[in-house]
DNA sequence: ATATAGATCTCGTCA
DNA sequence: TGACGAGGTCTATAT
């Protein structure tokens, strides 16, 4: 595509809060938080109708660069072709975007307000464990919400049968050393904020796996595994299922 | 465009591993790690060389759906168009998109076996603090770094002169309780693994910034805070810097 | 605005 | 392959 062709296109998208597509051979230099440069090589650039821009390789899932969204967007003649000029004020943040060719252009006001409906987060798996807390044991006993947030970012909290308070960190996927020190702290410092001698306080992790390293220091801390499996529960699409994904 | 010619151009794109890019009007369905759903609007779908699939809406950074690389993509007639099927054995994932209408198809088979040259990331700092390291203290002495197998992934590792081993985490921006606890767990695993007392390794956090939170935690366990910002270094742009971003 | 922690995190690296 | 930690993380939430 010519370039003078593109730069018209270009600025009408834009310019209308369209989000934009195309290939091009480019490179690119980024300076901000961090500072990188990218030799030329083929690329689909993407940019939003936020101003968002993210530059492609074909394979990854990551874009190799990219600006957050409110940039400035300028597109100006250069040498080589063209420039992509952005700036973002709040990360200060600069990228440019010198293009050398250009392969094909979309663009179009997308309109879309709906939000992802997600089941089987962290926050889900908290859930379930207070609404079912034999899942953790026959003697767990959760306590109120409200109880729990006095004392940090706790995902659950509760009492055993002898009077011990029982701090649950939930993991989604297999529990790390951080995950331990996370549990760690938090016991620290409930049974500092509340008097209580630590050995009165229980930790527990619960999570469908846990690393070796993580277990022992665990033990070593006096706290409790149990596994676990995030819930997945989609209630509109549960009766379905099966058929959805079935080839 | 007629689905029927989208088919067609999507399926040749596919086969020949082309990067395709294109609007249409869908819902999603994912199921695996998590669970979602995302009701009927516009979106770009972005499909990659290695069949790493994005679905962005018209605004933010991150996909709101998306397929890691290696999953395999199939694109049927339905009731209501096109159903485009994808499985990722690796990561168990099922993805559908269910195309009701397509606005565009561009695709084209990237060249591109470059790779970002970034500067200012951890590594960067740590790299710097060993070189100059006086920036910590005038008594600081960096030690080799074998740290890295024997003692966990420490970022910079030394000695004071009075003889105190000095573990320093580097933090690329504001440190935080995670931070300060990662150092902990450094500091007391040479501390045993050694077997020094613990008042003989001292703990050092290395950060342009520090939570308050974090400086109070940090002080509690007798360590320090330096503040130091990220390098950012790339040689071959730096004389023409100023030109390069200037407007 | 800052702080805190999750994420379908992703990605690289090393044992 | 699992484990571990960084990330120009990004994003949401609470203060």
């Amino acid at each position: 595509m010519e370039l003078i062709e593109f730069k018209q296109k270009f600025s009408k998208a834009v310019n209308s809060n369209q989000t934009i597509s195309f290939f091009c051979l480019c490179e690119i230099i980024y300076d901000g938080r961090a500072k990188a440069n990218l030799e030329l090589g083929e690329r689909l650039i993407v940019i939003k109708s936020d101003n968002t821009i993210l530059i492609h390789q074909p394979t990854g899932s990551n874009p190799i660069n990219y600006m957050k969204a409110d940039s400035s967007v300028k597109l100006l003649e250069a040498d080589t072709g063209l420039v992509l000029k952005s700036y973002n004020s709040k990360q200060k943040d600069y990228l440019d975007i010198i293009i050398h060719k250009v392969c094909g252009f979309q663009s179009k006001k997308l309109e879309d307000g709906k939000k992802l409906v997600l089941t089987g987060s962290e926050k889900d798996m908290s859930d379930m464990i207070r609404n079912e807390p034999w899942l953790i044991s026959e003697q767990f006993q959760p306590l109120s919400r409200e109880e729990h947030t006095k004392y940090g970012f706790i995902d659950v909290f509760g009492h055993d049968a002898n009077g011990n308070f029982v701090i649950i960190e939930c993991k989604r996927y297999t529990a790390g050393l951080d995950a331990v020190q996370q549990l760690r702290r938090y016991v620290e410092k409930m049974s500092s904020l509340k008097g209580i001698p630590k050995d009165n306080v229980k930790g527990l992790i619960a999570a469908p796996d846990i690393a070796k390293n993580a277990l022992v220091m665990l033990e070593d801390f006096g706290f409790e595994y149990k596994q676990i499996n995030p819930p997945k529960r989609l209630e509109k699409y549960n009766s379905k299922q099966k058929s959805v994904f079935d080839y």
